[in-house]
DNA sequence: ATCTTTGCAAACTTTTTGCACCAAT
DNA sequence: ATTGGTGCAAAAAGTTTGCAAAGAT
């Protein structure tokens, strides 16, 4: 993937090094394709290279999101969960499962768009939790209420 | 305000007591009219009641957030913010200087009904944090960049 | 009298940091 | 040879929990 070399050259013009244990970091990410937190992180890299520590995983992400290329939204209970940078979608997280869905940031644009006319408040794309309650657990919901009755 | 004893009301109903740790938090919150942690509540409090303790709090901020009168925002770095339960606005933070800003629920209507239409996903108001920056901020940022040239 | 809530201390979870050693440039 | 990164352990920060005593109903 061509997109870890970019990295790689930003990483070194901002006077960073592409280590081992970043480039194992960086390639789990991109393989993830989704939205995991430090620790699934950490479990994926240690597969195949077990010496490397939590702290440099965080260390990892804190490097890459300074060079833009990664981002991280907090979930309600506590752990935060990365992705790659894409503006081009936003996450609506189901408080229920933790799920992670992607939905095109067109739904937002309007939004975005009066929230800068109205109060000059400039959204942060990418870091902008849309909590609620996803499909199949909304349908889990409603059958327990059936089963109350 | 009558607001109060709507709430004893609510609590007693569900078998639960209204203590003066609890008054002392309800009207620190509802005198706060706005979003506040924890810790601050905790200040808030302690000024009048230095006994309360800080899982007093928690505890507390947990009961009325079951009874449906409060809610809770995460912000980006790590401590919630409370607020009363309040459909008819949302909140936008600002990553800054953490400030909270309360902006009718009508500029989400249509995106709510979008996620809803196009993914079965219900939003949970009131606990949706649309982080960026403000309109201070922004200024202040604006600042800096024609300093630094 | 019962059963919830409190204060306290201690545990827990997630993330950050100090430090000596190691490695990329 | 520099200087940035790593592993480890320990600290922080925020929140939760177990327990005996106190308080609301």
């Amino acid at each position: 993937m061509e997109r870890i070399e970019t990295v790689v050259k930003d990483l070194r013009a901002a006077g960073g090094r592409m280590t081992s244990a970043r480039r194992s970091v960086l390639s789990a990410l991109v393989a993830a394709r989704s939205h995991v937190t430090a620790e699934d992180l950490l479990n994926l890299v240690q597969a195949d290279s077990p010496e490397i520590h939590l702290s440099t995983v965080y260390r990892t992400l804190e490097a890459l999101e300074n060079l833009g290329v990664v981002d991280h939204v907090h979930l309600g209970h506590g752990r935060a969960v990365y992705h790659l940078t894409d503006s081009a979608h936003q996450h609506i997280v189901c408080e229920i499962c933790s799920s992670v869905q992607e939905v095109p940031a067109s739904l937002f644009a309007q939004l975005e768009k009066d929230l800068m006319d109205k109060y000059q408040f400039k959204v942060r794309m990418n870091h902008f939790a849309v909590i609620g309650t996803c499909k199949n657990c909304l349908e889990q919901l409603e059958k327990e209420k059936l089963v109350q009755r």
